[in-house]
RNA sequence: GCCCCAUCGUCUAGCGGCCUAGGACAUUGGCCUUUCACGCCAAAGGCACGGGUUCAAAUCCCGUUGGGGGCGCCA
């Protein structure tokens, strides 16, 4: 038989790096199998659920590269694909379930079930709801009056008081001990199924195989496999990911800062970046490897590999990591995706962009070296176009001008730069390397009163490089306001 | 009460002898460079604790402690 898995998210936000993980090594595993993989959306609970958060859900995904095989927008035997458009289905199953006596109906208020439950607690019982504490409330009165307001008993599943064990893929074998837990709704007044139950029917007949899930929903496994057992269906393998903590140890939340596949995008993350980092947080390859594109995760990828225990999410590692993706990326998609980021740092408009894709693309690339996200490309940048007061009372500047001969290999520069309109990065080294036979400036202060005067600043890239970049005009400009005070 | 988890600060390798515990990020030092960064080299840093089992335990078992999850007509 072969491999079907899926993604469930629910509708009701952005997608979590958490979540993004989980699609993920869904993604690898079906991929490691020739198997497919299903995007299922779970909008059961109708107050949370939007058709927004399904769009950016979609998004995200498809930024990230996990494409589908089946989904809400990809044709596919199984569908529908999302529960809100199954609910025929939830209706049929839980008939039968009725009529082999595995079910009932219920009258019960909400309120009510508090009330038991409380009552339970204070006789020191475990708070577990079965059919006899429920039947009272299924009175012929009870029915009429759920009628009138248009409600719809909820169904509750009667739960088998024995134990049940799963071998999870990642956990191992996890034992429910008998009576863990009571009977449970599976179907809402309001018509809808829970989630336990949906899940359940949906992995059946989606023929789901693996179950691959975030370890939250371990201990939902039990209801879930007393439901298949009910079914009497063959029971999926599970496989439990451990939870993506903050660094304060704590579940991963809006305290710790981006959280969302959304966020990190605009914040210039490359997608392949984030997989790569989200794919070795919990998982590894066999011989170390960490730096490496998607078949190759695909090609290594077993559940057997991924780490049981809870992960802290590394920021510092994510950005390291996107640093080296930026630098290794093809060049030309590089400049496309810092484009947005420089228009709206206001340095170039659009149409200074696209009239100087030679020189943007040139400065990009020497600039790409030293940044670990697409936003700092523009701040790297900003030296190259933007004006600035020199700071000639700036001791460290004062100092290296007055080493000796500093001062007229610049005005040498000046001149040599004046005399020759020829604009290459071998002339301007020609030019800085006859000035300095001329003057004989000490190297180092040389260097560093230079890039100061041109850039207003002690650091930054390649020297000549930068110097052609900032153009002949503004080089000229700024050596001459200099110049003229000596 | 129930379930899961526990190796450097962080992500991890390890699945009874190859461990004097390996790698990566971060940190520190050095090299490279006119400078910063990149890159390269090196250092520091860890098996939570206590009992067993075994000739031998980071690895297996039990307990303690600590963390996380769940106990919804949320998913």
């Amino acid at each position: 038989m072969s491999v079907r898995v899926r993604f469930a998210p629910s509708p009701t936000g952005f997608l979590h790096v958490g979540g993004a993980r989980t699609a993920l090594y869904n993604y690898l595993f079906a991929k490691k199998h020739d198997g497919v993989f299903v995007l299922r959306i779970e909008d059961t609970d109708i107050e949370r659920s939007t058709k927004e958060s399904e769009n950016q859900l979609i998004e995200a995904l498809t930024w990230l590269g996990l494409d589908w095989d089946e989904g809400p927008n990809v044709k596919g035997e199984y569908g529908p694909y999302r529960q809100s458009e199954r609910t025929y289905i939830y209706k049929q199953m839980t008939e039968k379930l009725i009529n082999e006596g595995k079910a009932y109906y219920s009258y019960v208020y909400p309120e009510e079930l508090e009330e038991i439950k409380e009552k339970l607690a204070k006789e020191g019982k475990p708070p577990h709801y079965s059919y006899e504490l429920l039947e009272p409330y299924n009175t012929e009165e009870r029915k009429k009056e759920f009628e009138e307001k248009g409600l719809k008993p909820v169904v509750f599943f009667k739960m088998p008081r024995k134990p049940f064990s799963i071998n999870d893929l990642i956990k191992g074998p996890v034992t429910f001990g008998e009576g863990a837990i009571g009977d449970f709704i599976i179907m809402r007044s309001n018509g809808l199924p829970t989630y336990n139950y949906a899940v359940v029917i949906d992995d059946m007949t989606m023929e789901i195989t693996h179950v691959i899930r975030g370890d939250d929903h371990l201990s939902n496994t039990l209801r879930q496999v007393a439901l298949y057992e009910a079914f009497g269906v063959k029971v999926p393998e599970f496989a439990h990911v451990s939870m993506i903590l903050g660094p304060d140890g704590k579940k991963l939340s809006k305290r710790h800062g981006a959280t969302s596949v959304e966020e990190f995008r605009n914040k210039g993350y490359l997608p392949e970046a984030l997989v790569n980092y989200l794919a070795l947080l919990g998982w590894s390859h066999p011989e170390g490897k960490e730096i490496m594109p998607l078949n190759e995760m695909i090609e290594n990828f077993d559940l057997n590999r991924v780490n049981s225990s809870p992960a802290i999410f590394d920021n510092e590692k994510l950005k390291w990591m996107n640093g080296v993706y930026i630098r290794n990326a093809n060049l030309d998609r590089i400049v496309k995706l810092s484009k947005p980021f420089i228009l709206e740092k206001g340095l170039l408009t659009e149409e200074q962009f696209e009239n100087n894709k030679k020189w943007v693309t040139e400065a990009v690339d020497i600039v790409r070296e030293s940044v670990e996200d697409l936003s700092q490309i523009p701040d790297k940048l900003e030296i190259f176009l933007n004006d600035f007061e020199v700071e000639l009372e700036n001791e460290e500047l004062k100092e290296f001008l007055d080493a000796e001969g500093v001062k007229n290999t610049i005005k040498l520069i000046h001149e040599k730069v004046l005399n020759d309109p020829d604009w290459k990065v071998e002339t301007i080294l020609k030019n800085i390397k006859e000035a300095m036979k001329e003057a004989k400036p000490k190297k180092k202060p040389f260097y560093m009163s230079l890039r100061k005067i041109l850039t207003n600043s002690f650091e930054g890239p390649d020297l000549v490089k930068t110097i052609h970049l900032i153009g002949r005009t503004r080089v000229l400009q700024r050596l001459e306001r200099v110049v003229a005070k000596w």
